[in-house]
DNA sequence: TCATAATCCTATTATTCCGATAGGGTAAAT
DNA sequence: ATTTACCCTATCGGAATAATAGGATTATGA
């Protein structure tokens, strides 16, 4: 299951492409729109500025924008910022690998086996997806 | 993640599936050689029994059995028993569908948009894969 | 028929993680 | 100087997960 944290994230995300590039957008603006805690929403956004995928400017008519364009923010980046690994188990994951404790070898597990089919497919379609994919149409 | 009783119940199909066919497997058989914790065991496969994936046999002798062929097990099916829903949110799952508290419209959502490309490619994947294909050989 | 082997079932506990909140600190604009 | 809005840390309750405990039930076979 995906955290509240990576979907609220997403969302904002989303929220601030929508708007003309550069626009600073205020955490007020993104919680009350899409109907997420103010705070909850601060620590996400946070998060992703440390991240290098958005900046932020204090102050009055501060907020956040996007460091590059939509199109350039891949899924995968996202993802791992706010959920961490992509992969199902630790086991299989690229950028958060951990061996598991039980299970001496991997080659021979059969849920080692089939999460790197999952991890493959789900890495394929996030890599493919920038944000400005995500942003739809009023139309 | 994918939660140790998923997990485990994996591991588990894969070891009686690798035995010879129609063979009942004693919990404390799989319990050892996995390393999986025996009262733990216990309860998963009762919950493989109740799905209908697995036989089983009380008393001196007894224990758990295939119920089909390996080939005939599809993923999809032991995942949904042991994890429940395969899509990572509730308002794209085939199975255990239900509509997001916030989100007023879903066509109109960022992240139900990506998720459906997700649990899409993951099915595939889940319906694609049997027991069987999980089986390694020692060569 | 009785001892033993094995699954069946419920309840409880321990632990971890998540979502949310609280409360102020810091920097920028006017 | 005041207001605005991001920055940062700490904490807490609740839910879910992992594991344990303890016995009930059923089957085998000596």
């Amino acid at each position: 299951m995906l955290s509240k944290k990576t979907k609220y994230g997403i969302k904002a995300l989303t929220f601030i492409a929508k708007q003309e590039k550069g626009t600073k957008v205020k955490v007020a603006s993104i919680s009350e729109s899409e109907n997420i805690s103010h705070k909850f929403l601060e620590s996400i956004l946070l998060t992703l500025r440390k991240a290098g995928i958005l900046g932020a400017k204090k102050g009055k008519g501060g907020g956040y924008y996007l460091l590059q364009d939509a199109s350039e923010i891949k899924m995968t980046k996202v993802i791992r910022t706010l959920e961490g690994p992509i992969a199902l188990v630790p086991c299989v994951s690229l950028n958060f690998y951990e061996k598991c404790d039980d299970c001496p070898d991997e080659k021979q597990c059969s849920v080692h086996k089939l999460m790197i089919q999952v991890r493959d497919n789900t890495l394929n379609v996030l890599r493919n997806t920038t944000l400005s994919d995500l942003v739809i149409d009023k139309n």
